[in-house]
RNA sequence: GGCGCUAUCGUCUAGGGGUUAGGACGGAUGGUUCUCAGCCAUCAAACCAGGGUUCGAUUCCCUGUAGCGCUACCA
């Protein structure tokens, strides 16, 4: 949600100015980047009606458009700052670095490196590289002075140079770090603007610094509100479902979401809530965007979605059932799942609507239904938090074995029989008793919605009244 | 802890030195109606606090408070 956000407003200048909306994926870390991850954000920008002009996907005159194909231009440009000394070799150890900070922490210093390799000469520290001492690359931050940089919305933003840490900017498996990578990328492939979200705001005398260290012009830089859960907290899978995905699969339509999404923060000047993405490019104006970050409401997603849905013809709405809830697809993923189990067609419908339901709503029945005997309901509520949040939060591979293996081997860390906390689950993620096999169930369902209906489970067993 | 950003109804927001501070979601009430939904109407609901500046501040400035973010060889 919060790259769909961000996306938005960037595709919106990029079209009302007749510019050129760049995709480019940040994929430098190996542990968070995978090909799946990758053709999520395609197909989710591409469902949202984003179309994007230079990318990974199609070329453009700046390709490579994915960081982990560019690792060379990233170790030149590092080189390159050394050289000016706008950077420098650090071959301190992780474990020298967590004790620093461990020691920091006590001493209530503030963090930070504290620049024991800044002051190794320069043929010394090549000496020890070109032997092959593992090594990063530091930022050679000033030790003094103030760096006063500019945000187009909040102006003028001044930070103590001394606050400013020594940020690693290639990392010691010759990756970059997104600092680097980002300020080199941006000024090789001629991004005008930085549209980002706030959580960039303080690094950006980091990012200054670079373009300075590299004699470079630097973009103008926007930072975006960030997107919060109902508490504020900046928004996260953990209180809100996040992925486009879950929203797309609950039958939201993608010109609602950004209608929605284009509300947050922004509003037309004669306060009209409906409009297309068109009139949004049309009217959007970077200045326009107001920086409380905005509470993302479904409720109001809803009520919006509900207006987009009314206006459309029958035939029109047919096609978007059969374009998603109702797509051979999916009905093919539940029919095999349901045959044996009913007698007539429709009895299908009695029998399979809670793959199609939304949320469900666990009565009193319900909840004596999940906790088995000689147990209580206060620890199952446990079990299936600990269950969602860990360890089905970490299932990345979604598929009945892997879930199955994933389910069972919780049970046993757990201590419970295999048969209770299948049961427990069943009720939670299928409202009922009996179902089809649990594994192949919960795989149909996808992970957005039984994470989402386990929470709901567990919270109604927490309270001990019924969730509606 | 340090640094930075932010602050208008519960939520999204408009506005801006003089306004009955406007709209939307949600809520309440009523109308339409066989029911529900929808639609329509009405109501309740806000300028974080304290100091300045000013004839006058919700608006400008300062301080405080609160929220958020950053403080990784993650992005």
């Amino acid at each position: 949600m919060g790259t769909a956000y961000v996306a938005l407003f960037n595709y919106a200048l990029a079209r009302k100015h007749g510019g050129r909306f760049v995709l480019r994926i940040e994929d430098t870390d190996r542990e968070r980047s995978s090909a799946a991850s990758e053709a999520m954000i395609f197909e989710a920008l591409r469902w949202l009606g984003l179309a994007w002009d230079e990318g990974p996907d199609i070329g453009g005159p700046h390709a490579p458009y994915r960081q982990s194909e560019r690792s060379a231009i990233y170790r030149e440009h590092a080189a390159q700052l050394v050289s000016r000394e706008a950077a420098y070799l650090c071959f301190c150890t992780r474990e020298r670095l967590e004790a620093l900070r461990e020691q920091q922490k006590a001493a209530k210093q503030n963090f930070g490196y504290d620049g024991l390799c800044r002051a190794l000469a320069p043929a010394e520290a090549a000496r020890r590289a070109a032997a092959g001492e593992a090594h990063v690359v530091r930022l050679a931050m000033p030790r003094s002075g103030q760096s006063v940089v500019r945000d187009l919305l909040r102006g003028d933003v001044a930070f103590d140079n001394a606050q400013v840490d020594d940020q690693v900017l290639l990392k010691s498996d010759g990756f970059p770090t997104y600092h680097l990578a980002n300020v080199v990328d941006d000024h090789l492939m001629e991004i005008s603007h930085v549209i980002r979200a706030e959580e960039w705001l303080s690094s950006l005398p980091k990012h200054v610094r670079l373009y300075e260290g590299f004699g470079w012009q630097p973009p103008v830089f926007c930072h975006l509100p960030l997107l919060r859960n109902a508490d504020r907290s900046k928004i996260s899978k953990r209180k809100n479902p996040v992925s486009l995905n879950f929203y797309r699969r609950a039958g939201y339509f993608p010109e609602a979401l950004v209608n929605y999404l284009a509300l947050m923060g922004w509003a037309m000047p004669d306060e009209r809530e409906e409009f297309t993405l068109e009139e949004f490019i049309q009217t959007f104006t970077l200045e326009r965007i107001s920086l409380g970050g905005p509470v993302f409401d479904v409720s109001k997603l809803g009520w919006l979605n509900g207006k987009y849905l009314r206006r459309l013809t029958p035939q029109e709405l047919l096609a978007r059932l059969r374009a998603e809830s109702f797509s051979d697809e999916r009905l093919l993923a539940v029919l095999p799942l349901v045959q044996e189990r009913i007698d007539t067609l429709e009895a299908f419908f009695d029998y399979a609507s809670f793959f199609f339901a939304g949320e469900l709503g666990y009565d009193a029945q319900a909840q004596k239904e999940m906790v088995p005997k000689g147990r209580t309901p206060g620890e199952t509520h446990k079990l299936l938090r600990v269950l969602v949040e860990e360890e089905l939060d970490a299932l990345v591979d979604w598929r009945k074995e892997t879930l199955e293996a994933s389910v069972r081997g919780f049970a046993d860390k757990a201590g419970w029989p295999h048969a209770e906390l299948f049961m427990a689950v069943r009720v939670a993620a299928t409202g009922r008793t009996a179902s089809p096999p649990l594994f192949e169930t919960l795989a149909v369902l996808g992970k957005e919605t039984v994470r989402r209906r386990l929470r709901r489970a567990a919270e109604a067993l927490k309270s001990g009244a019924p969730a509606k």
